[in-house]
DNA sequence: CGTTACCTGAAA
DNA sequence: TTTCAGGTAACG
């Protein structure tokens, strides 16, 4: 569900709500156990309450939050995770899983239809960074960095922008509406973009995702920041889940294939497969 | 690399 | 009933 966009949008909503917070309690429904990673629900309870928050900070699609003693909460969302702020005691709602309460009255509350969600707790962040690349909307992310990462490589330029080792934060809905923006089709090995083209798509990855953020998010189904709200950005995609309409830039409808596993949306007009994308 | 598994619910 | 879903780890 949520991609950088999302996950900023809650993390920008969340962090003033826990910064300088003490846990007062932990708890978790029996579905919900299962979202802490090497850990179990008492140890981790034990460990929490009366640690504080000083910070919370997003890497990719993970929610990194710093706790007092110098180690960290790593959370993700996955597909279908919500991570809310609400006074304790009131309705918990369908799908929740668990709950951090605060010392000023409020809770943290984590609800995950899917149950793909996941919290660790981790000494260093080494392991969290060595399995993701740049963040796109750093100042140091300049199109050398993305050139760099699709050079020589074959494999569809999807499915390069997908995998969070070549760039962190990049899901389905973004790809989809960067490769829209930039004329790229989806299938062309990442390798064979011209600099042009490279410095297009490093464009409209950068625009798509700033776009995103200001918009607090796309919500097709689950996704809602802090506060329950849902984000707009649904309301300016340009392909995806737009099957068979027409294409803002040039009115063709919209195409729908799979690459890397995933439902994927182009302009067949606006981003022509070249020779190599046609031939598998 | 692409495919499958992990889960559950909504929509076709 | 079947298909699809914003993600990622494990598999071949």
């Amino acid at each position: 569900m949520p991609e950088l966009p999302e996950v900023e949008t809650v993390r920008r909503g969340v962090e003033p709500a826990v910064t300088g917070r003490t846990v007062r309690a932990v708890r978790f429904t029996p579905q919900g156990e299962r979202l802490l990673q090497g850990i179990s629900p008492t140890e981790f309870s034990d460990y929490l309450i009366g640690r504080r928050f000083e910070a919370l900070n997003r890497r990719g699609k993970y929610l990194v939050f710093v706790l007092d003693d110098g180690r960290f909460l790593i959370a993700h969302l996955r597909m279908t995770g919500r991570l809310e702020v609400e006074p304790t005691g009131t309705e918990e709602g369908q799908f929740f899983r668990a709950a951090i309460t605060l010392d000023d009255g409020n809770e943290l509350r984590w609800r995950d239809v899917r149950r793909f969600g996941t919290w660790e707790v981790a000494g260093d962040l080494s392991a969290l960074l060595c399995k993701l690349g740049p963040e796109p909307l750093e100042d140091d992310y300049l199109p050398s960095v993305l050139s760099a990462a699709l050079t020589g490589r074959h494999a569809p330029i999807k499915s390069v922008l997908l995998d969070q080792r070549r760039v962190a934060g990049m899901g389905n809905i973004y790809v989809d509406e960067a490769l829209h923006r930039a004329q790229i089709h989806p299938r062309r090995p990442a390798g064979s973009l011209s600099e042009a083209e490279v410095l297009a798509l490093h464009a409209a990855m950068r625009e798509v995702l700033q776009k995103g953020i200001h918009n607090s998010g796309t919500t097709l189904r689950d996704y809602v920041n802090a506060y329950g709200q849902e984000g707009r950005n649904q309301e300016h995609l340009n392909v995806y889940q737009r099957t068979g309409l027409p294409c803002h830039r040039c009115g063709t409808g919209v195409s729908r294939i799979v690459v890397a596993g995933r439902g994927t949306h182009f302009c067949p007009d606006c981003q022509p497969a070249g020779d190599e994308a046609v031939s598998h």
